[in-house]
RNA sequence: GUGGCUAUAGCUCAGUUGGUUAGAGCGCCGGAUUGUGGUUCCGGAGGCCGGGGGUUCGAGUCCCCUUAGCCACCCCA
């Protein structure tokens, strides 16, 4: 039966579908996250992708309140679409910490949604892989989260990439010195974009948007003339916070994480201090990490966080003290395709198996069985078709190796590993049990 | 949300001032004496020219609407 007008297939504005060849890679790089936050401790969690509208409005402003998806559900309820990690977790924390105690350290990999206009990257469904260590004023937090986002990167594959660091408090400490405290949400947000418009028309913009004076907005800006080692910037802060305790309390933070990288083995070029950074609205209260790729520093942030005092305060009178970051995988993702870093391959099993022999499936399948009751993936082509197209597929799909077998060896009680890249073959005796083929196997992967 | 650019084969794109059966490269499928892929050669399939409406004797080409993508602004928990 033929429909009179098909359904056009298409995904929605902003939602894709993910092809085996990315998906690959993707699932590659949760799971590398998921080691890394492991390795720290941090322990998985996860919440529901529907919330109550009030846990997720209130907490940004009217901007990101246009970006939640929103509805009512069929009891009624007024519901919406978690569009960070953060809300959820916070709301998570006041209903659990009682029962898991601090310092509670977590990660979360999940998808979120906002209803936001899209470009390159930046899409209404994607990842976030946060991890945050709550309950804890500990500086020990800062330095680990720096160390994760390091190992993190590294594990992924990447050699060269700036984390760079700030804390807020020497921005606080220098509103405050310049009374302009009341202003800070509107002049971070000006302060954000000097990388991208430069110091003149960030200047410009302060003092129209933010009403500040040419003076002020030069004493702001002084921060992000500061050049030279990261000692030599920090001993320079240090001057220009002088007048504020607030401002000296973030610089001897931001000088005990950056110490503490060096003395973790984190190399200096990996490090910058960067007290320009503002990353977001006032959230952040200490530290602040934003991660740069030398290779491709226009694709922004792929790795950021920070510090805050209290994380759940609309939900708990529980004062929760934290820091985290998250790393943005579809940014990074993009990124990878860029430079090039993508292996092409559409098949997680590295070894293909000849269909050859129709009169033979099941050795075939006992074969494979072998091979992956020890622990190898092992795809045995569905039809016994011609050898040549076989090996074609195989090639096509990206397997290592491939295992080819017919009459001929089967009653020699051999059979052949061939190596797709190379394209050499070795003959194998089967007689003693799949040992030898499986050793084989290991060794050529392992190449 | 605002503005600009774009939409032609699976992919990357040609397609003259509107004019007959819409092309290329790559990919895909098949073949080159039937047990060995990536190179080469030959052949083949595959297009409501994003969708809808309009102007015109005639629209892939011009106009409007719509959907999607890219870019800028905005924003980025």
């Amino acid at each position: 039966m033929t429909p009179l007008s098909l359904i056009p297939p298409r995904t929605l504005k902003g939602f894709r579908d993910h092809l085996p060849e990315s998906m690959l890679l993707r699932e590659k790089i949760i799971g590398i996250a998921r080691r890394i936050y492991q390795a720290y401790g941090y322990a998985p969690i996860d919440t529901p992708a529907l919330e109550y509208e009030e846990i997720l409005i209130g907490k940004g402003g009217a901007e990101t309140d246009k970006q939640l998806y929103r509805f009512e559900d069929h009891g009624g309820r007024r519901v919406g679409m978690r569009f960070d990690l953060t809300v959820p977790l916070a709301r998570f924390a006041a209903q659990h910490i009682g029962d898991l105690g601090t310092p509670l350290k977590r990660y979360q990999i999940a998808t979120v949604w906002r209803g936001e206009n899209t470009q390159r990257g930046r899409y209404r469904e994607f990842m976030q892989c946060d991890f945050d260590t709550i309950g804890t004023q500990s500086i020990v937090a800062d330095i680990e989260t720096a160390l994760v986002i390091h190992d993190l990167l590294l594990a992924i594959g990447f050699d060269r990439f700036t984390i760079r660091i700030n804390n807020r408090k020497i921005l606080t400490g220098i509103l405050e010195t310049l009374d302009l405290l009341d202003r800070a949400t509107e002049i971070l947000r000006s302060l954000d974009k000097l990388a991208k418009i430069g110091r003149e028309r960030t200047e410009a913009e302060m003092v129209e948007a933010c009403g500040v004076s040419h003076k002020q907005a030069n004493q702001i800006l002084a921060l992000s003339d500061l050049a030279g080692s990261n000692e030599d910037i920090l001993d320079q802060v240090e001057k220009l916070t002088a007048d504020s305790p607030t401002g000296l309390e973030g610089t001897a933070q931001l000088r005990q994480v950056v110490s503490a990288l060096e003395a973790a083995g984190v190399p200096n070029s990996r490090v910058r201090l960067d007290v320009s950074i503002a990353r977001g609205l006032d959230y952040y209260t200490g530290t602040i990490y934003e991660t740069f790729l030398d290779a491709l520093p226009d694709i922004g942030s792929i790795c950021s966080g920070g510090r805050y005092d209290n994380l759940a305060g609309l939900y708990t009178r529980t004062s929760l003290p934290g820091v985290g970051a998250s790393l943005g995988l579809d940014r990074l993702l993009a990124a990878m395709e860029e430079v090039n870093m993508v292996e092409k391959a559409s098949t997680p099993a590295e070894v293909f198996m000849v269909y050859f022999d129709a009169e033979r499936l099941n050795d075939y399948l006992k074969l494979a069985a072998d091979l992956r009751a020890a622990g190898l993936r092992v795809e045995l082509y569905g039809e016994p078709k011609k050898i040549g197209q076989q090996l074609k597929y195989a090639d096509r799909r990206g397997h290592s190796l491939a295992v080819v077998a017919g009459s001929r060896e089967f009653e020699s009680g051999t059979c052949q590993l061939k190596n797709l890249r190379s394209g050499k073959s070795l003959a194998l005796s089967l007689a003693g049990g799949p040992d030898e083929l499986i050793a084989t196997i290991h060794k050529q992967l392992a190449e």
